[in-house]
RNA sequence: GGCCCCGUCGUCUAGUGGUUAGGACGCCAGGUUUUCAUCCUGGUAACGGGAGUUCGAUUCUCCCCGGGGCUACCA
């Protein structure tokens, strides 16, 4: 059996987007998990709209993403020289010639001709010097696209237009480098979003013109927005640049887009890389258009964080704050391994998102300001009789003979059966003592994480704070 | 308009000519708990509609409805 030969042909004209992103898992996973072959190609063939920045942003996608390729990538229009030379074939054999209708005369003729495919006239010598091309479709016959996913789609040829395959200048149309390319690059295997499935039949009548073998489809559901419409950049997190930005890791996007469209027999939902490789079919991608939930996404990526080693994880969040947040990447990197892997530690399995992270740890690497505590939150925790508790609590946690969680947790423990009170009104005020939120990594923790000296000073500091903010406090004179 | 594709809980899906139509996310209610989250338990919720085939259709066929794509000298 011949090994499978698949591409990823993205067009730079704009960032990759889940949807292309999910096109070039798949691809991806055919190719991987059939010891076949991966080419990028970038179709670049619209000089109009084709940036160097936007391939640069598709590369760079990819490699977050970590979806490899082993041949490209390659310039669509730098092959333009090849394009010509099957162009030439064409028109040598008639099976294309030149035209010069216009798209608004094509459209008329179509009103006053319903039910037929449009055909051109041709032009010979002068006339022709600077008349578009197109394809000879034949009034007869049909065309069928061999459809993986959803079987054998018939199209017949006299609904056909003639389709317009190079421009007057001679540069080639996407219908037609595409068949040229796929069929120079020995594709065996094309699968790609559905929006291409109308394209079809023109690629496969240029294939057939040529004298080339077409390749096998595989049509995958576009994906669709919240809102159920086409997935655009209105719509949330659409591109993969984003999906990073909001703190998503790799693997999870990976498992995520592949359950986008695709399901196991047993339907299972969590699937290592290694996993999908293995289990991966192209036949069993569903029909239905697919809408992208970030809830979905969250929680997957949520599992997959509290999975990743220590070492990745705090490597996640350095690098997601060197991108974003300079002051807080310098402040974590300044603080040293053992305080960042701590930190990290006692985090781990709170944050979803890797953006989550350093707002429930930032507390341990800068000085959180009273002032800057939330009314609402100081009003809600700091009662009537706090002041006494805290007080008592600081000299607890001042004098404990270990400063480790579990015998911060023993010694504030204490305090609270000897006063007689719930653990949350001592433990409440202390967290937003030391951390300047009412949320954050479990108090114990995060104390022994601090470390004594600046737990106290800030235990201190509250203190003294509470005596003005808190003017109505009779049960505490002292 | 023409051509083509699609239609199972809100979302992603599994599934079969006869099932209590299953799972996951979400949501709701409990539980655990020092906050938030996690975690555990339970619950909610679907075969778009109508014919036909059949002893029997969610499953097969047709029609309708709904959604989407293409219909460029874009990709």
């Amino acid at each position: 059996m011949e090994s499978i030969r698949v591409r990823f042909a993205p067009s730079p004209t704009g960032a990759l987007h889940i949807g292309g992103a999910r096109t070039a898992l798949y691809n991806w996973l055919a190719a991987r998990g059939a010891d076949g072959t991966l080419v990028l190609r970038i179709e670049d063939t619209d000089r109009e709209r084709s940036t160097p920045e936007n391939v640069l942003q598709i590369l760079d996608a990819l490699r977050w993403l970590e979806l490899d390729w082993d041949e490209g990538p390659i310039s669509q229009y730098e092959r333009a020289p090849r394009h010509r030379e099957r162009l030439e074939e064409l028109l040598a054999s008639g099976a294309a010639y030149r035209d010069r209708t216009t798209g608004a005369e094509v459209q008329e003729w179509r009103r006053e001709n319903p039910g037929r495919g449009y055909r051109g006239v041709p032009l010979e010598g002068d006339r022709a010097e600077d008349a578009a091309i197109r394809l000879r479709v034949p009034d007869e016959g049909e065309t069928v696209v061999p459809d993986a996913i959803r079987g054998e789609i018939r199209f017949r040829n006299d609904l056909q237009d003639d389709p317009v395959i190079a421009r007057a200048d001679g540069s080639v149309l996407y219908n037609f480098a595409v068949a040229v390319d796929d069929a120079d690059m020995g594709i065996t295997d094309v699968i790609r979003g559905d929006d291409h499935l109308s394209n079809t039949p023109r690629q496969l009548l240029v294939l057939e013109a040529l004298g080339e073998r077409p390749p096998r489809y595989a049509h995958l559901p576009l994906l669709h927005g919240p809102d159920g419409k086409k997935l655009s950049k209105r719509h949330g997190a659409a591109s993969v640049q984003e999906l990073r930005e909001a703190g998503f890791l790799p693997a999870a996007v990976r498992n995520y887009l592949a359950l986008l469209g695709w399901g196991a027999e047993d339907d299972e939902t969590i699937l290592s890389t290694d996993e999908l490789v293995r289990r991966f079919s192209i036949d069993r991608v569903g029909r239905a258009a697919a809408i992208f939930d970030e809830k979905k996404l969250r929680w997957l990526n949520g599992r997959y964080m509290r999975d990743e080693t220590l070492e990745r994880y705090e490597a996640e969040l350095a690098g997601h704050l060197e991108r974003n947040d300079p002051e807080a990447a310098a402040a974590f990197a300044a603080a040293g391994p053992e305080a960042r892997r701590e930190a990290c530690e006692i985090v781990r399995d709170k944050a979803q998102t890797v953006t989550e992270i350093w707002p429930l740890i930032a507390f341990l690497f800068t000085e959180p300001r009273i002032e800057d505590v939330d009314e609402k939150v100081w009003r809600k925790v700091m009662k009537p009789g706090t002041r006494s508790l805290v007080r008592k609590a600081d000299e607890a946690i001042a004098s404990a003979d270990r400063f480790d969680a579990s015998s911060l947790e023993r010694v504030l423990r204490e305090v609270i059966d000897a006063e007689g009170v719930s653990a949350t009104k001592v433990l409440q005020p202390i967290r937003v003592a030391i951390t300047g939120s009412n949320v954050s990594p479990g108090i114990f923790e995060s104390l022994a994480a601090l470390g004594r000296e600046r737990a106290v000073a800030r235990l201190d500091r509250a203190i003294g704070h509470l005596g003005d903010r808190l003017p109505g406090d009779d049960s505490d004179p002292g």
